[in-house]
DNA sequence: TGTACATCAGTGAACGCGCGTTCACTGATGTAC
DNA sequence: TGTACATCAGTGAACGCGCGTTCACTGATGTAC
């Protein structure tokens, strides 16, 4: 914040900051653009120089989203390295890092109401993401003897369901819980692959 | 609706009803007591003759979901009859079909930031369903090796946050997914139960 | 280096709107006699 | 059965508010000469 004067300097992506922060306290719906002006030091009438309106803010979240996510997926997928399990834990791990580190893209993403094809930007982003958890997805189950393996896009609708239930019901209000989402989410998808015979069943 | 005169008859069931009807268009932050109050045909302020405030219909919204959630339970699970393994696939079955069911009932649960121990209506309504919930979770546990057991509060938290993940990715808006949203709770509490040797790994 | 000018990111006032909530009121209903 | 009256569920007007969006504007910045 070292410019303070007429011009702002950079105010497309305060104004983002200032979303971000506010979607997980107002919640997607209520987060209103005005405020999101106020926190940048900003008349609300500025908005409209650097987005169309209030959407069109909330959806380049996600879309900002969809890209750290991506990143952070890949990051530790890392290839499949040093094995498929290994990695696919990792993922996991990255899932929940991300919704607890990254709230507010986490909610424009997932509880906005913001559909990826509503800008082929967004969609790019969040097939990229799709792409390499499909393909995490795809490497482990080639683990499975072909004839009992469950088709891939079940197996990543599965994990994905899990994690996002995870964050929903755990890790976004205090809970009475006696186990972390780390814990629940590990856990889970430990038992989830033993009963795929990915992880042996004794010991 | 035969009552039409100055006194609505029962207009705060109808309220909750317009209510229930507005949350899953609006969304819980998006829906307002001025629209329910005229799609029940009367004015804002006579609202609250019957509740608080906005809060407040919200949240009777929350309790009755409860106690519909946990009736539907308690039912599917019925005694853990025949067998605890097939009556909680029933459970399973319940869940989802109540979130398609009762999408107001559900958002107002678990989507509009009441939480349970905000009135003792509500914290009673909710502790059923939980009572529910992990009776049927006790009662399947009970079938495996005492050494192998995870903690039932564990089991019971990875099975509702697979339905509530399916419910959210899948059951809510149109999808992508080759797979309907009962066929993902189906087929992942399966596995999930295979990974706990509840169910033969094999055939 | 200095000046004229184009650019454009911001202002600030205004708009129409719907919100939740309050208040004094009124008219329908039910009860006592 | 008929009348007086209490009850109370509704009205309708008003409140202050913050919203998203528009518009003509202005002042800071950068470029051409």
């Amino acid at each position: 914040m070292s410019k303070q004067g007429y011009h702002h300097g950079n105010l497309r992506q305060a104004l983002i900051k200032a979303a971000l922060e506010l979607i997980p306290e107002q919640g997607p719906t209520g987060f209103t653009l005005s405020e999101a002006a106020k926190r940048a030091g900003v008349t609300p009438a500025a908005v409209y120089r650097h987005f169309e309106g209030r959407e069109d803010l909330i959806a380049e979240c996600a879309r900002q989203g969809y890209g750290i996510f991506a990143d952070l997926m890949e990051h530790a997928w890392a290839g499949g390295k040093p094995s498929a399990l290994a990695a696919f834990g990792a993922t996991g791990r990255a899932y929940l890092a991300f919704a607890r580190k990254f709230p507010g893209h986490y909610m424009a993403m997932f509880e906005a109401g913001i559909l990826p094809n509503r800008s082929p930007q967004i969609a790019e982003a969040a097939e990229r993401a799709h792409r390499i958890t499909t393909t995490a997805a795809s490497a482990l189950m080639a683990h499975i003897p072909a004839e009992r393996r469950p088709p891939v896009a079940m197996f990543a609708a599965h994990i994905r369901a899990l994690s996002h239930g995870v964050v929903e019901l755990y890790a976004r209000t205090p809970t009475s819980s006696p186990f972390s989402p780390e814990e629940l989410l590990e856990s889970g998808i430990g038992v989830y692959l033993r009963g795929l015979g990915l992880i042996a069943a004794d010991h």
